[in-house]
DNA sequence: TTCATGTGTAAGTGAAGACTTACAGGCGGG
DNA sequence: CCCGCCTGTAAGTCTTCACTTACACATGAA
């Protein structure tokens, strides 16, 4: 993980909005829909934060045909873990100017 | 650490430049002015930012004399390490309506 | 006194992003 | 056919926040 991927990921679970929407999802898969009403929350916006999330790895989404043929789309929570210190930090940097040595290392 | 000292964590930590100047003070502590040229940043943008990361309890500030009688104010790191993931952020949740039972726990 | 260093803040500009309303569909059932 | 549910996206508004310029003030040295 390099500075720009450790930077998306901090500023996307640093939003309240979004923050909720990983507490919601952290019991269960849930479709759009259902999600922004658990959440009173509009569609649209609900779309621009689950796309947000979904670009730093937070969520990944699929879209599911339901028993009575309508499409819906389910989103779950991806499986995250990091570490958060000066020397994560530093670490990250440091792996901005090294070229992808090694071959394809642990977790992205 | 409720959810609220999370996400001023976050929001702290997800911006471009305060991770940089984040970078830089792991190296040494430093006074405004200096860490300012270092990063090529406007001294009142980099209070903002100072301001920001000591709300969050990421840096401490203090003003010092130095010999020639000038004022500085030098800031350095605090130590923090934050584990990210699922259950954190859940943890962080369960704190928030749990009104400060049990005697001062620690870190903050 | 003037110049160079530093701290601190006020006030304005501008861009990013959060949020809304409104639309384009598709499908099943009355 | 017209509702009810859903997915998508476009096009605005509006607020937040990043960022700049400009000032007031203090100190030590020339």
């Amino acid at each position: 993980m390099n500075s720009e991927e450790l930077l998306a990921f901090l500023a996307a679970v640093g939003h309240a909005q979004r923050l909720r929407i990983i507490k919601e999802l952290a019991s269960g898969t849930l479709y759009v829909s259902e999600l922004a009403r658990r959440l009173g929350v509009s569609r649209p916006l609900l779309y621009m934060h689950l796309e947000r999330l979904e670009k730093a790895g937070l969520v990944v989404g699929r879209l599911e045909l339901s028993d009575d043929g309508k499409a819906l789309k389910y989103f779950e929570l991806a499986p995250f873990d990091v570490q958060l210190n000066v020397d994560t930090i530093l670490a990250a940097a440091r792996q901005d100017g090294a070229s992808e040595t090694g071959q394809a290392g642990q977790a992205e």
